[in-house]
Parts: C-alpha cells; sequence; structure tokens
DNA sequence: TCTGGGGTCCTAGGACCC
DNA sequence: TCTGGGGTCCTAGGACCC
C-alpha cells in the first residue's frame, strides 16, 4: 500500500537530524482503536497475570498511577475512579506496532524499530518548512491508517530527539511535533531545564538518585557537568549521554536487524506451583516457544538455562534457583531443547518449596545456516529439521497449540491470569471485530459491577 | 492474597595461554 | 633464593531500556 504524493524525507546534504516517532500511550491506544467507548475515561493495562500497571491513559496518569504499580496497592484508586482495567494482549499490540512501521517506510525506507512503539530514523537538515510539513504528514497518516496517536521529536542526537517527542507529547501547543534543533539557544536551555534528570534516556533509578544527591537535577545542569568526574561513575555509557545532550552525536541509527543474543521465555504463574510434573510442563512449554522463537531468527543455541522462583511458605521473600547446561552440539529442535531444559529443572526441584514463576533462557547463539553436524548421528539432523518444519507449518497455519510435545502437557494449571484480555481483532478469524462484538472483554470491563469485585 | 517479561551493553575479575 | 608481562576469552553482576 502506498500514498501518492506523500512524498519521502528529503535527503539534501547538511546537519543529519535524528526523528523518533514515540506511540502515546501505546498499548492503551491499541485498545481504543478497537473500542471508541474508552476514548476519555481512565484506562490502564496490566501486565501478564493482571499484575501490575504497564500502560496508562493519560485520564489515568492524572490519578497518580505509575507504570510498574502493583494493582493490588491501588485497587482503592482504581475503584473509586472508575478506571477501566485491560489484560495485556501483546498479540495485538505486535500487529498494530507492524502496522505503524509498514506506514513509516512509506515516508522513510531506513529506520530503525528501536521497541514496540518507538521509531527512529535520520534525515538531512534542509528547508525547515519542508520538514515540518512531512513530519506532520507522518503522524496523521499513521493515526489515519492505524488509529494510534504518535508524538515526534527531532533533534541533533537520538537522547535530543527522545527529549524532543517527550516535549511534544506533553505540550499541546506542539501538536504532537517539536524540533529542538530549530529552537534558538535560550529556547533550547529553558526546555532542558525543564527536564528531570532522570527523564533522561539513559539515566535511570541509580544514577538519577546518584546525581539528585549531589545537586544535579535537570538535562541542562547534566549537560555542563564535569565529565570525567560522571565518567567515574557511570562508565563511558554516561558520557554519551552528557555528549548527547551536547549535541553530539555518539549514538548511530541502527539499521541491521542482527538476531538477538538471547531468547527468554518465562511467566509467573496463575497460583503457585509445588507438583514436579507440573513444572515440568510449564519448563517444557517455555522450551518449545524459545525454540520456536530461536527458529524464526535462524539460530541455533549451545546453552540453556532454566530459571525458578521460589516462594517459601514461611518467609515472604523471594529467591531464584538457576541450573545451566551446555549442549553437546548446538540446535534449534524442540526434542533437545524440551529434554535438557526439564533435566535441569529436575536437579533444581525440591518438593518442599513453592513455586511461584519459572523459565527457560537460550545462549550461546550461532546462526542456523553455519550449523555443525554430527558425524555420528546419521540422517538424524535431517528427520529433526523436516519435524520441526511440519510442527512449525501447523501451528501456524492453524493457530498457535495446534500440534505441540506432550511433554508441554494438556492441563496448564500453572498458566498466568488474563480475565480483561480483549479479543485478537487483527489476527484471529473468530474474534474479528463484527463476529466478537456481542461478548467484548471490554464490555464486561466497562461495566461498573465487573471493577468492583 | 496479590509486585511482568524481554532485552542490551559495560566492566571487573578469573582462567588460561604463550 | 629468586616467581613476568601481556593478551584473550568467558562469566557474573550491574546498569540501562521499553
Amino acid at each position: 500500500m502506498t500514498v501518492d504524493g506523500l512524498g519521502q524525507l528529503p535527503m539534501k546534504e547538511g546537519h543529519p537530524l535524528f526523528v523518533l516517532v514515540d506511540c502515546n500511550n501505546f498499548f492503551v491506544s491499541c485498545e481504543r482503536v478497537f473500542d471508541p467507548r474508552l476514548e476519555g475515561i481512565p484506562v490502564v493495562v496490566l501486565s501478564n497475570n493482571d499484575a501490575c500497571i504497564i500502560s496508562r491513559s493519560n485520564e489515568a496518569k492524572k490519578f497518580g498511577i505509575k507504570v510498574g504499580m502493583p494493582v493490588y496497592q491501588i485497587r482503592d484508586v482504581i475503584k473509586s475512579n472508575r478506571i477501566c482495567m485491560l489484560s495485556a494482549n501483546f498479540t495485538l499490540y505486535r500487529d498494530l506496532s507492524r502496522r505503524i512501521i509498514h506506514c513509516l517506510r512509506q515516508f522513510c525506507p531506513a529506520i530503525e524499530v528501536y521497541s514496540v512503539d518507538e521509531v527512529f530514523m535520520t534525515l538531512q537538515e534542509t528547508d525547515n518548512g519542508v520538514i515540518n510539513t512531512l513530519i506532520r504528514n507522518m503522524r496523521q497518516t499513521v493515526y489515519q491508517w492505524v488509529g494510534v496517536p504518535v508524538s515526534i521529536g527531532m533533534a541533533e542526537t537520538k537522547t535530543l530527539a527522545k527529549l524532543s517527542a517527550e516535549y511534544a507529547k506533553k505540550e499541546m501547543s506542539t501538536g504532537g511535533c517539536f524540533d529542538l534543533s530549530a529552537c534558538s539557544q535560550q529556547d533550547r536551555d529553558r526546555v532542558l531545564a525543564n527536564i528531570t534528570v532522570d527523564d533522561i534516556w539513559g539515566i535511570g533509578r541509580q544514577y538519577g538518585k546518584w546525581l539528585t544527591a549531589h545537586g544535579i537535577t535537570t538535562a541542562l545542569q547534566l549537560r555542563a557537568i564535569d565529565q570525567d568526574w560522571f565518567a567515574k561513575k557511570a562508565g563511558v555509557t554516561g558520557l554519551r549521554t552528557v555528549k548527547e545532550l551536547q549535541g553530539i552525536s555518539c549514538l548511530p541509527l541502527k539499521l541491521d536487524t542482527s538476531p538477538r543474543k538471547m531468547i527468554t521465555c518465562s511467566r509467573s504463574f496463575g497460583k503457585p506451583v509445588t507438583d514436579l510434573q507440573e513444572l515440568k510442563e510449564a519448563v517444557a512449554t517455555f522450551a518449545a516457544q524459545a525454540g520456536r522463537e530461536l527458529r524464526h531468527d535462524r539460530s541455533l543455541a549451545r546453552r540453556i538455562t532454566v530459571h525458578c522462583s521460589i516462594r517459601t511458605k514461611l518467609v515472604t521473600s523471594e529467591s531464584f534457583s538457576t541450573k545451566t547446561v551446555l549442549l553437546s552440539l548446538p540446535t534449534d529442535h524442540d526434542s533437545d531443547l524440551i529434554r535438557a531444559a526439564v533435566t535441569c529443572l529436575e536437579q533444581i526441584y525440591q518438593s518442599n518449596l513453592v513455586y511461584s514463576k519459572s523459565g527457560v533462557t537460550l545462549s550461546n547463539l550461532s546462526r542456523a545456516d553455519a550449523r555443525q553436524t554430527d558425524i555420528f548421528a546419521n540422517n538424524e539432523q535431517d528427520r529433526l529439521d523436516k519435524l520441526s518444519r511440519v510442527i512449525d507449518h501447523l501451528n501456524t497455519h492453524w493457530g498457535y497449540g495446534t500440534i505441540k510435545y506432550a511433554a508441554t502437557g494438556t492441563r496448564s494449571n500453572w498458566r498466568s491470569r488474563a480475565a480483561l484480555r480483549s479479543p485478537n481483532y487483527t489476527t484471529h478469524w473468530q474474534e474479528l471485530p463484527v463476529a466478537h462484538a456481542a461478548s467484548s472483554s471490554v464490555d464486561r470491563v466497562l461495566d461498573p459491577r465487573r471493577n468492583d469485585k
């Protein structure tokens, strides 16, 4: 799909400008695309197991709800303000993200997909009016094609572009687009002086606390910090952030889509688990899921780690136990991964403990097209390759879980809670908006009695 | 009663090699 | 009795991100 007359971003000679396209309250915005009744009311999206807040609408932010807050701690706020809660529907969010990326590529083919809701691109500084028109056109087109509102920030570095996008999001007068590079020095300083240090990309909780303790509280102050002194604390990464604030670009656009270096699949259980067989089924499920992603990346894994969170009956604190094994040869076969994962689990399992979460991590990854073969394995390799292809084909065509290893079990009592999940409007035939309208989970959520429970 | 899940990069220190 | 110096690789831990 292309649109005539949109044009592409100009690439004339001049200073490169970084552009960040950032989706507003992404998960909530995705839900609103298919249920306009959610517009204008406070909405939050919950993490797996309906445990924490991971996205909030502007209306919900006004009640002081922050990302990461556990739901049980703010039940009263949610109830008294009739805040609508939804379980996360990552299938839906990933699909809308894919559509937004497709839309943005119409304007600029070379983009860096930084996260599910953020995209970086560069363009050459040229007639400011031209850029401004195109950026606003881009914002309008994403909204028109996908229905998700975005904010766009521009500046000489990625870090400044992030701050610009934040400014565009907060300041209504910007119309959702802001170019810091076009500002006078005085205005730039004013913008930076209004950004607290822990709102800067690259400054997290630890460095934020340390900087504040040393009297550095704004982006403007961090820009002027003694660099050697800060480098001793925050290393080369911290130094880069300071340089970027000064307008010196240290973080290039990453256009290569190199495969991941590790793949993790883990979940909190919907209820505490003590039974070894049940744990085995969970771990086998995670191993198979990780294997599917491994094959999708066209990678092989040499190392597998199983981790379990333990919640003891007497103590409220949690602890971890992990076991790692090195496989004799890199593999992407579910049977190898499941066997290794279950063996690891058997070695760390203790029958007197209560488990609250577990997961599988694959690492030491290498490219599948450079596979080392086992000279003693005869045709076993080919046979397993064919099996993987058939399994993936069936599950892709007919839905994940159509065919699976018996080791992954059928009961799945351990599965996470997701009581308030919206339908997979765009990826499942049975859940298309029209077919599903009558029994949407949002109907139940919007029913105030539901939130009273 | 109830606190997510999936990543990246950097650094220091240990093992090992010549 | 005296016991180097320089390099690589790996791992764990800490920081960060969405």
